[in-house]
DNA sequence: TTGTAAGCGTTATCAG
DNA sequence: CTGATAACGCTTACAA
């Protein structure tokens, strides 16, 4: 099965391979006729060029490498567009890798996007040292580590304001005059995490509310974890009259949890979750959430690496932390 | 910037390129000593083999196409991990391609795809005939349509049977004695729509019930126009007592309008919707749901594709259809 | 077991 | 404006 090469097309047309190839990307002069009878037989070969060996030659393959930990998360769909919208206009096109927040696999994938030659890189990194990164930049291939950071290369960075995000939502609790406020979310080694309890903390210290020990369920992470947490917190002698949310997931087992316990929210339950998904509306009530800007986080990610890659811009990595912002609905 | 090739893997290790190859793969006998040699100054120089090149001379890129309508649909993060995993495991990439149902779109994706020639390509087509499907089957480009299909050309395929999804959803409603049942969902010309929308059809002309037009509200697009259908549904003088929400982004929508006029559910209108969510059950009530086996649908397609670039399973396309289940919860 | 040389499908250089 | 020719990084006969 012999494919359809440029010089069938050369053959074909009576010329030479150099010139279809001129016709091809347009850039060189070539007579008229010459080009449209070119043009007639790669349409009638039904010829297209063969990438892999475009790339091979301008050492550039348009493709770039997006690593994440699973595109099931539902924020992550959002940042994806985020990227992909801004991308294409540049006629890039991305490979899409999950780690599962599992740094063996999140090697394997970097491994195999340098092979493939990616011009560039977006990356939620599964912890700060990811040592590959290393190779990446010994090759100039830019990389945008979004939502989390790294520390043992320096990349451009897109992030949002974790820890702002949580304490206005927790201090938003307080100002409904909750003092029992509990936080139930993921693992505090995530970044992002990590972020939102500091600010939970944060919001209570500055209230001069301690912090409750027992309040505190962190570590989740399936539903049904959150759920347990939920059931369990509640359980407690002296429960909590408020919930922070720390992640989209936690706030699905949040309102499972409740409706099971038949608590009404927010007559004996407020809650404030980070994350304002399409569906947190369709809760009832409604989910007073800290929104992130999860959209612009993928487009000005995506802006940044083709800023490297077409090597424009400022030469000095770029660190852009986004705010989030509180809206407010009728959990809370 | 000179990349490092397998020549100065061959040349530091002195031996050739050939030999250094050999190594790589490692098919080809090599003697212990040059291969523990070579791999010593494959790491020491850092170097990683140039896919491209690979590629260009292997005819085949470990690559495949996913082309979907857009992953922010929730039903697709599922797919594409039944996808991802399978593929992951022969060592196949994706590169993935959101169409917006645009076919425009989708032309441009599938034409750059193959000029990146991928092996196999699994897509959710816009329409019934994509012209462009024929140059792949020109090419011997495998083909698996996903969740929908196509008509101009024979291709392996797996879908859900969203017929007698919808049949067994209004049925159950009509088992709960309802006699005015609405349908809110999208555009009927969408194949998956259009099976729905005749399987709730079908469902009250079996039991004698006439349909009203009235209370057929398809053709929405955004969470927006869902709510706004179902207001306008549920305005009218006789107003329906229950609806079967004919996908996921309008059950958000009906469940938002529900709320905002005051009707509990399943007391004054009564739901089924069409696919079975993890946050379908922190609704309150929690969603009695046709559940599609998402990620079955993702790990079977990629496995056909898998089949046939691999060139192992019978040469007769497969068109696989998987069926569906009705989960009862409380709105209904 | 190892190496030489040709070839994969393009593009870039340099003459003409 | 057009065409040889070399080069890109790798693999695979074919020989040795």
């Amino acid at each position: 099965m012999k494919s359809i090469t440029i010089k069938d097309v050369a053959k074909n047309s009576k010329v030479s391979a150099t010139t279809v190839s001129r016709v091809i990307h347009g850039n060189s002069k070539v007579s008229p006729k010459v080009r449209e009878k070119v043009l007639e037989t790669i349409k009638s070969l039904n010829y297209f060029p063969n990438e892999n060996a475009r790339a091979i030659v301008n050492k550039r393959t348009n493709v770039i490498g997006l690593v994440l930990t699973d595109i099931s998360n539902p924020f992550y769909p959002t940042l994806l567009r985020g990227i992909e919208n801004t991308i294409n206009k540049s006629n890039f096109s991305m490979i899409l890798c999950n780690t599962d927040e599992n740094p063996t696999k999140e090697e394997r994938f970097l491994r195999i996007l340098l092979e493939k030659r990616i011009d560039g890189l977006i990356i939620v990194p599964t912890g700060p040292d990811i040592s590959f990164l290393k190779t990446f930049e010994a090759r100039n291939i830019p990389i945008v580590c979004v939502d989390r950071v790294v520390r043992n290369v320096e990349t451009d960075s897109v992030v949002v304001d974790n820890f702002h995000g949580a304490f206005i939502a927790t201090e938003k609790l307080i100002q409904s005059s909750h003092q029992r406020i509990a936080i139930i979310g993921g693992n505090k080694n995530i970044f992002t995490i990590g972020e939102r309890f500091r600010g939970y903390t944060e919001a209570l210290d500055t209230h001069g509310i301690v912090t409750n020990q027992d309040y505190i369920k962190m570590g989740g992470f399936t539903i049904e974890d959150y759920e347990q947490d939920t059931l369990n917190v509640f359980s407690l002698a002296t429960p909590p009259t408020a919930v922070f949310s720390a992640g989209n997931l936690s706030t699905i087992g949040i309102y499972i949890a409740l409706n099971k316990m038949k608590k009404k929210i927010p007559r004996d339950v407020s809650i404030v979750g980070f994350d304002d998904l399409v569906w947190v509306e369709a809760l009832t009530p409604p989910l007073t959430a800290i929104s992130q800007p999860i959209y612009q986080i993928g487009a000005t990610s995506a802006q940044l690496l083709l800023q490297r890659m077409l090597h424009e811009g400022p030469s000095e990595k770029q660190n852009i932390m986004l705010s989030t912002s509180l809206v407010i609905r009728e959990s809370c």
